[in-house]
DNA sequence: AAAAAGACTTAGAAAAATTTTT
DNA sequence: AAAAATTTTTCTAAGTCTTTTT
């Protein structure tokens, strides 16, 4: 590498970190002052005092991002024997790794490969961005199978597990901690394996057990929004989960982390209360699960069915769950009882709750219960309803005419249940191009069509040009909603709550009941591995 | 009872693979 | 055949929540 123009040689470990830093030039991190001023502790440390390089602002790493461009071309360029050959050989070497035995018969294993050394990339705002992770030797991992299991051999000549353990209750087969925050990372079984099935029914099922006390505990939510002190707080925290579906929020230290929040996490500065021609307003603005904005304005459903319309396709408006309209009101009033003036914008909505104290509540309300099954239950019970508006739909024809149509109708409920979860997913870089590129498309269409129509009306072979117009004017309309659909779907991320939220006995079984809907268009292969457990469970008459 | 440890689920980005368009 | 777009898979960060320790 170069500073201030002159040529440094670097030791190795200098030269490992310097390329991890090369690696991310091109990524938004390099831009960020705290990413810099992390690195750059960190390779000032091992450059050491009296070294030549005396800032980060003077390096040029150019010559080690070249040396990596020109790496990956070189792979490029490889012909495809030589790439076939490469992956064969990796396949062969991580052989042993990729299946487990688990009571004698075989799994499939997750993330076997340790994570590789590199620069710390958090979420957001992190204040440990640009930090080195480290690596990662075998003296690090600790290998856990059963007593009379032969243990995986360390693959790295010279090295050991730091320790083999027999742990039956766990699921994990080898952990380490991270460099970072000394935290776990652990090898699990694939999604697809049984063992996670299992639990991942045991999740859904939880979630049905929470439909039979649902409105029961709504009943007692109700009662415990008029009370005072921490059981007012306490339901009221209680009340924007279930209706949110905003997640429990544990105590985050901002020195460590990012400064993300969640229910009982709340602070007065997230929360603007208001007023419209349709009663109180909540406005939620604070950043949630990996630092992504949550942005909701919480109100009564107006009476004015156009705005109604209009607000419901507005992923930022949501309108008070019908009949929760009163609890609503008094969730206002409570609202401004713990944001009111004495507090500072910075101070804690729920001043005297935490997700501990929340989730023993629970606990008394129904076994088993705890602040993310409401999640998992208004998601499942949100898709299950959408479905099945299909059976008696005016427009069920329409929606029943091909596969198309009829996968429109199921991402529509999926989007809903996406919406309510706050989902999102980065929209592509050249989303505008894109979107311009299909305007553009639609309107050679269009000029197409009335090219098409002033032949019509000189020509005598009507027919066949009737024809051409109607396949044309389909192809328009074709065009239109797959517009629209991209429109929709920009930022908003389905998959999340597909894999994680909703219980796909719902799916199977829709698939099943409405003309054998190919299931293949809505799960692909890992799903379909993943859920297969649902797939034998759910005939066509099963709801969530 | 508070804090730390531990184990698991949930999450979006990035990379890789596949399909569609040019 | 190349490029672009889309889908799938991989990766690992970031949550939740229970258990253990102090």
């Amino acid at each position: 590498m170069k500073y201030k123009g002159e040529t440094v040689t670097l030791t190795p470990e200098q030269e490992a970190i310097a390329t991890m830093y090369a690696a991310m030039s091109r990524t938004d991190y390099a831009g960020k002052d705290v990413f810099k001023k992390n690195f750059w502790k960190e390779f000032h440390e091992r450059l050491g005092k009296n070294h030549a390089i005396k800032d980060l602002e003077h390096c040029d790493f150019k010559p080690i991002v070249d040396y990596l461009d020109a790496e990956r071309e070189k792979k490029k360029a490889l012909t495809k024997e030589e790439k076939a050959k490469i992956k064969e050989a990796k396949e062969k070497t991580e052989a042993p790794f990729v299946t487990v035995v688990l009571d004698s018969h075989l799994e499939k294993n997750g993330n076997f490969r340790v994570e590789p050394a590199g620069l710390f990339r958090g979420r957001g705002e992190h204040p440990k961005m640009g930090q080195v992770k480290g690596v990662i030797q075998p003296e690090d991992i600790t290998v856990n199978c059963s007593e009379d299991a032969c243990p995986p051999r360390c693959p790295l000549p010279g090295h050991a597990w730091q320790s083999l353990v027999h742990k039956d209750e766990q699921t994990w087969l080898a952990f380490y901690k991270d460099t970072i925050n000394g935290e776990f990372k652990y090898v699990f079984l694939s999604a697809g394996s049984s063992l996670k099935g299992q639990s991942d029914r045991e999740k859904f099922e939880k979630a049905r057990e929470l439909k039979k006390h649902v409105s029961r505990i709504r009943d007692m939510i109700t009662v415990g929004l008029k009370g005072s002190g921490v059981d007012m707080q306490r339901n009221t925290a209680l009340w924007l989960i279930d209706n949110l579906a905003i997640r429990a929020g544990n105590e985050k230290d901002t020195n460590e982390e990012a400064d993300t929040v969640g229910c009982c996490s709340l602070r007065v500065e997230h929360i603007t209360l208001g007023n419209d021609e349709d009663g109180p307003t909540i406005y939620f603005n604070f950043l949630g699960k990996d630092s992504i904005e949550y942005k909701n304005l919480v109100k009564l459903r107006p009476k004015d069915e156009d705005k109604a319309r209009e607000g419901e396709e507005n992923p930022c408006v949501s309108f008070v769950r019908e009949g929760e309209e009163k609890n609503f009101k008094r969730v206002v009033e409570n609202m401004k009882t713990l944001t009111s003036k004495s507090k500072k914008p910075t101070d804690d909505v729920f001043d005297q709750l935490n997700t501990s104290t929340l989730n023993t509540y629970l606990k008394e309300l129904m076994p088993g219960l705890s602040a993310k099954v409401f999640r998992t239950y208004n998601a499942s019970f949100t898709l299950d309803q959408e479905l099945y508006k299909l059976a008696d739909h005016p427009d069920k024809a329409r929606f029943l005419r091909n596969d198309a149509t009829q996968l429109k109708f199921y991402n529509d409920a999926n989007y809903q249940v996406a919406i309510l979860c706050n989902h999102s997913r980065a929209v592509s870089k050249t989303f505008d191009s894109q979107v311009e590129k299909m305007d553009e498309k639609i309107k050679a269409l269009h000029d197409e069509l009335a090219d098409l129509k002033k032949k019509k009306k000189s020509a005598d072979n009507t027919d066949q040009i009737k024809k051409k117009i109607a396949s044309l004017e389909e192809r328009i309309s074709k065009q239109e909603t797959q517009k629209q659909i991209k429109l929709k779907l920009a930022g908003v991320a389905l998959s999340t709550s597909k894999v994680n939220y909703l219980d796909p006995r719902i799916t199977v079984a829709w698939c099943k009941r409405f003309g054998n809907f190919p299931l293949n268009k809505v799960f692909n292969k890992s799903l379909i591995t993943k859920f297969k457990w649902a797939i034998d469970e759910a005939d066509e008459d099963w709801r969530f």
